[in-house]
DNA sequence: ATGGGAATGAAAATCATTTTCATTTGTGCT
DNA sequence: AGCACAAATGAAAATGATTTTCATTCCCAT
């Protein structure tokens, strides 16, 4: 396995905690770091399993990263402009230890995003 | 513009209302249909236009196709062998509804799947 | 130095989706 | 029926993100 390169995380950082892996590898190129797009996508992901970066999907199905916090959380996100904002999700940690309760499924993880146009578009 | 094949509508309902234009592609092949996997595709994006699909995406990326009007419900899956139930969620659609409200969102759709492993693996 | 494992990146492969374009089908009109 | 024209179809090529392959380079402990 391959660890991440630094500089990947620092220039996700500097987009904001907000990109594509095109996107990271562009600008690092505007920035004239000598980088490949290969190690710029398997950096990202070593980010994603150690779980420093979360990855979600645009509307056009390009995986953007973004820098998280640690607790658990899930997202709302405008389907237009992009802008997340982090929620807490108690409701659906029980929701979800109930189903998998009531149909025997144990080792249970899950996912739950909300999308919408926010107040500003 | 074109309109959409209903053989397309009616398999995707046939398939549980929830689908990939790959798999109801494949789908249609499998009986027999006759079709190209252009017209899946346009007639899908057709029926995204007259609002009568959802599409979300997958988390690979992929778009699925979601009947909606339909009682809204979402699946539980199991790492291991594949197999899914479909659940009820109102806990979710008024967590969703809660959570838009709260930040000022509008016009919110979500997703939500629980997965883990089943009582048979 | 030197041997081996990790990291790198160019190029090729993959895969969903879109576009192009020539052909077929359908529909209204005379 | 015969004709014209628009819409629908689908095969094949193009696109674009992502992954894989593989040869090379780097680094570090002996």
């Amino acid at each position: 396995m391959s660890r991440s390169n630094p500089r990947v995380l620092s220039t996700l950082e500097r987009a904001g905690g907000f990109a594509s892996a095109q996107e990271v590898y562009r600008l690092m190129q505007r920035e004239g770091e000598s980088i490949g797009l290969t190690t710029v996508y398997r950096s990202l992901q070593s980010l994603v399993n150690d779980k420093i970066v979360d990855v979600l999907r645009r509307d056009d199905g390009e995986a953007i990263y973004r820098l998280c916090g640690d607790a658990h959380h899930h997202h709302l996100v405008c389907k237009s402009c992009g802008d997340t904002v982090e929620i807490e999700g108690g409701a659906i940690e029980k929701w979800a230890k109930l189903m998998a309760e009531e149909h025997g499924f144990r080792d249970v993880g899950h996912t739950a995003e909300i999308f919408g146009i926010c107040s500003k578009c």
